[in-house]
RNA sequence: CGGGGCGUAGCUCAGUCCGGCUAGAGCGCGCGGUUUGGGUCCGCGAGGCCGCCGGUUCAAGUCCGGCCGCCCCGACCA
């Protein structure tokens, strides 16, 4: 009965902190800005993981591992990248008890180890493309913290491709995209806007980079993954040359591509309530949470076996448990496995055995709203469908907030009254000088220039002048 | 790094202003009973270097100095 979590109306910071704790997703490190993922937090994120590496590796890629360690001169080579990262770098100056000759960064991204690598293993365009991909963990060395959002250590995939062409490399950067959007939209029910970011926004070394951004709960937006586009840039500075068909010496073109453990915090931002958790039935750890409800011995026993027959009948395609926990009320257990997210439960009591049936509830709709009664005849078959009706309804939920909150505005008032309730499509002509003044005055920044663009031109929001382009403007997490 | 807050039981905190004898509560945990269809109730019990170091004092959780850490808000970032 008692609410424990803070409404997210009240604070919307203090309602994730607390949620991302109490649903057992993470806990503070005794290292500042660390955390430790917990066994129910780190399912989602395995969820999350499988479902990259299927796309990944349908699509060509092969998964191998490149040190922690890198050679500070490494990270020099690259002039934008060294001065993007060394504000963030961890190095480390002493091994076994010895100075190093030359300190060792701990990885923040891995383009300058592989780069070297690369220039190694590619010789001619027989060698092309290279498409690797590794899962590892990273340190950034961040002011603020936050839970998954951002930490000083945290889990990513970063995928280093290497190709003959730009063309080539810039195809491979655009799919990538297409399969973080695809994860985001049909695993984790978030809808996302996928767009190139501007200038002052891309990674450091890239010549374009392209974002996938989704809307939170509070309306602020998330950067859920990036895929970029490197040129050349860094096949110069690692001198990564290949003989090509023409027997010309060439330099390869280069793409890298991350997303990382701050998804979960999407998942957690895009779906939860003031309940806690709602976790989109494709990621979610527990799809079905059984309760089983009685009295007495008798009726203990009747139930349970009932559990068991939903157990045989749902299990494996349905991941499941059954909580059979002693002296703990239905309630209690109610409260909590909402608070963990599990999207469906099954209430199983004693009149439900007499009857043949059980109780449906959808974590989506709460208290008696979302309850059905259904047969255990034919259960697998209701189950299977709430659980796709649920991940699609979360979607459509989402989707809705994001229309929602998205505006178009004319002026540069419009833009300012837009950018603090959620989205703002803009006509931007594309100067640095624009993009911060409308930071500087509203607090947004320009998110990415949408790759879906619509029709016409128009005239940048800012200063008058003619754009030829639209950026969606919203303040970031 | 700037601003604010906080370090006392596993958690949330009271006690600190105004020093005092055996350091408290609620939740959680263990045991027994009672309950169980939306966070049952009762009893008993375990659990503390009061963040760390130093100082003042007959006496320090409490006063003084220093240090460390964490959280929140801003500037940087997946």
């Amino acid at each position: 009965m008692a609410v424990k979590v803070t409404p997210r109306s009240e604070d919307y910071a203090r309602w994730y902190t607390e949620i991302v704790q109490k649903a057992d997703l993470a806990d503070y490190a005794p290292v500042r800005g660390c955390m430790v993922i917990k066994p129910y937090g780190y399912a989602l994120w395995e969820n999350i993981k499988e479902g990259l590496d299927r796309r990944f590796k349908a699509t060509g890629h092969a998964n191998a591992y490149f040190p922690l360690f890198i050679p500070m001169s490494f990270l020099e080579k690259e002039a934008e990248h060294v001065e993007g990262f060394s504000p963030e770098l961890a190095v480390v100056t002493v091994g076994g008890g010895k100075q190093l000759e030359e300190p060792l960064a701990v990885r923040p991204t891995s383009e300058t180890i592989i780069g070297h690598m690369y220039a190694k293993w590619i010789q001619s365009y027989r060698d092309l493309p290279v498409l690797i991909n590794q899962w590892a963990n990273v340190i950034r060395w961040e002011m603020r913290t936050r839970l998954f959002l951002r930490t000083t250590e945290f889990l990513w995939q970063e995928g280093h491709t290497a190709h003959a062409t730009a063309e080539e490399a810039m195809e491979e950067t655009l799919l990538i995209l297409d399969l973080y959007a695809e994860l985001a939209t049909e695993d984790a029910a978030m809808p996302v806007i996928k767009g190139r970011k501007s200038e002052s926004e891309k990674f450091a070394g890239a010549v374009t980079s392209y974002t996938i951004e989704a809307m939170m709960g509070d309306r602020r937006a998330l950067q859920a993954g990036t895929s970029h586009f490197l040129g050349q840039n860094f096949a110069r500075a690692f001198d990564i040359q290949f003989l090509d068909e023409n027997n010309e010496l060439q330099y390869v073109w280069t793409t890298s591509w991350g997303m990382s453990t701050r998804m979960v915090g999407g998942v957690v931002m895009v779906h939860g309530d003031d309940q806690g958790l709602i976790l989109p039935p494709r990621l979610a750890p527990i799809q079905v949470v059984v309760v089983p409800i009685w009295r007495d011995e008798e009726q203990k026993e009747a139930v349970l076996k009932a559990a068991a027959q939903v157990r045989a009948a749902l299990e494996p395609e349905v991941r499941l448990k059954v909580d059979d926990r002693e002296g703990l009320s239905p309630g209690w257990k109610f409260n909590d496995w909402e608070m963990r997210g599990v999207p469906l439960r099954i209430e199983i009591g004693p009149k439900d055995v007499e009857q043949g049936q059980v109780v449906l509830a959808r974590r989506d709709r709460p208290g008696r709203e979302g309850k059905t009664t259904v047969p255990v005849t034919g259960l697998a078959e209701a189950v299977r469908n709430m659980l796709d009706t649920l991940q699609a309804d979360l979607y459509r939920r989402a989707e809705a907030f994001l229309k929602e909150h998205t505006a178009y505005p004319e002026d540069f008032e419009g833009l300012r009254e837009a950018a603090a309730d959620g989205f703002a499509y803009a006509w931007w002509c594309g100067s640095a000088e624009c993009e911060a003044k409308v930071k500087e005055e509203t607090s947004a920044t320009i998110r990415c220039i949408p790759l879906d663009q619509g029709p016409g031109k128009g005239r940048c929001i800012v200063c008058g002048e003619e754009a030829a382009e639209r950026a969606v403007f919203g303040r970031a997490y």
